[in-house]
RNA sequence: GGCGCCUUGGCCGAGUGGUUAGGCAGCGGCCUGCAAAGCCGUUUACAGCAGUUCGAGUCUGCUAGGCGCCUCCA
């Protein structure tokens, strides 16, 4: 299997089986409700677990949270509260995608004591100084600084010029407290919290030590963040992540979806007005490296998928010999996780009524449940049967009147060709 | 100014030099009491220009347009 890596700029084989396979998923800052393009992340780490677990690899993942930071200080109310709040809100709406959750989820603010130690090995190293309580890193002492993003340390711009700092590219390690901030731990440069990019260096090596296979998040990360993460953990002479991947923006009218622009939908909301099963399938239908449209239509186009595949399971077709060896789906997954091409396989198997191995594909994804039907509410199956006893007297005004109000219970009949029945299916 | 990415048919999207991607929507037909589902058929693809090649959507160069990052951001 393999996998494009920002680091090489290339695919990049993984280890063969059983591995491990170490990842590190970069996620949300909890100050309010998550939008859905962090969910883009999440999915990506949670579906190459499954998948890469299918293959026979050791796999485990780490999603951390950071609830520590500029926007949970400047949102109204007691911040620990704030981000208490929003990363309940997170791991709700990440439960309702019913993948299970990843191995850890680890918080910034539980790993405070870890975080001070590890700056400290910085400062010791001469790779970090402290100045009137913050602590920065040192940038010029990294000759490889830039190497994940491609970014000349030279030509990167500074916005406000801090004088504090030795060299404009410097970053914060350590930020000491200001008044009005409720969040501050004590250390040894005095009262303060961790700067952004830190806890992750600290949290991975928690988890998995100085080297680790995978680090994943959004394509908005890889500079200043995952470079500066990159650099910390060189700095104590760490190998850090090997492959690292990073999911494209969805997309809102042209722009990047995201909460500064304003133009964010809440993962709750898609989930809520879409239901999981399309929201998945959404995802499905673009690469994990391209942007994605998020409009009406694309989501629209999801569900008629969804639609098509709950009907094909709800015609119980199994036809046996399969036309496509199960082994094409596999390779279009192990070459870069390609799901557009899947699906298409997929489709392919569902048109041929070889529903075993569309069920099997789906499993990959959480979306075997399109194979599961509920059963139908008492109400509505017997509704269906008045129907059909008017159909059998010939009484079509009476079986439309008796069709619609089933729709209206969001249940569809659909008449069986060749034979009396008729069967129900979810909208 | 720097770094990186993208441009395929009405829409979404595969395509790792040489036979149909696939989905959605549309149209015509079969089936149906009517539908739905299904099935069959069908509809100006590869931004433009030049080059490499026996052969390019696929490689190279240029042009045009778009996007992301360099500041919080998945």
């Amino acid at each position: 299997m393999r996998l494009y890596s920002t680091l090489s700029r290339r695919l990049e084989e993984l280890p063969a089986p059983p591995g491990p396979i170490r990842m590190y998923f970069c996620g949300p800052t909890v100050y309010q409700r998550a939008h859905i393009g962090n969910a883009r992340p999440f999915l990506l780490g949670m579906w190459l677990r499954s998948w890469m677990g299918d293959r026979g690899y050791d796999v485990t993942l780490v999603h951390n949270i950071t609830d520590v930071d500029d926007k949970i200080l400047a949102a109204p109310g007691p911040s620990a509260a704030v981000a208490a709040q929003a990363t309940e809100w997170y791991l709700e709406d990440i439960g309702d995608f019913k993948l299970g959750l990843p191995d850890a989820l680890p918080k910034a603010t539980e790993a405070v004591p870890q975080i001070v130690s590890f700056i400290e090995r910085l400062v010791e190293g001469d790779h970090a100084y402290a100045v009137e309580g913050d602590v920065y890193f040192r940038v010029a002492r990294d000759p490889e600084y830039g190497c994940l993003s491609g970014q000349r340390p030279d030509q990167v711009e500074e916005q406000e010029p801090n004088p504090l700092k030795e060299d404009a590219r410097d970053f914060a390690l350590w930020k000491s407290n200001k008044p009005g901030e409720d969040l501050a731990w004590d250390s040894p440069w005095g009262r303060g919290r961790p700067g952004w990019h830190i806890e992750c260096s600290v949290m991975a090596e928690e988890a998995f030590g100085p080297v680790f296979e995978l680090h994943g998040g959004g394509l908005d990360l890889v500079f200043p963040h995952h470079e500066n993460e990159l650099a910390q953990s060189r700095a104590v002479g760490h190998e850090f992540a090997r492959i690292w991947t990073h999911n494209g923006m969805l997309e809102f009218g042209g722009e990047k979806m995201s909460k500064s622009l304003g133009n964010d939908v809440s993962i709750r909301n898609v989930l809520d007005t879409w239901g999981r099963e399309v929201a998945l399938l959404y995802f499905m239908t673009a690469h994990w490296r391209k942007p994605i449209d998020f409009t009406d239509e694309t989501l629209a186009q999801a569900q008629a998928q969804v639609r098509s595949f709950r009907a094909a399971f709800a015609a119980h077709l199994n036809v046996e010999s399969p036309s496509l060896p199960w082994e094409v789906f596999e390779s279009a997954l192990d070459d870069d996780f390609n799901t557009p091409e899947a699906l298409a396989v997929l489709h392919r198997w569902r048109s041929d009524g070889q529903m075993e191995m569309v069920r099997r594909g789906l499993r990959v994804f959480g979306l075997h449940t399109l194979a599961q039907f509920d059963k139908p509410p008492p109400r509505l199956v017997k509704l269906a049967e008045q129907r059909q006893a008017a159909r059998d007297e010939r009484d079509y005004p009476r079986a439309d009147e008796l069709r619609a109000e089933i729709e209206e219970g969001d249940w569809e009949v659909q008449d069986i060709a060749d034979s009396p029945g008729y069967r129900l299916i979810p909208k």
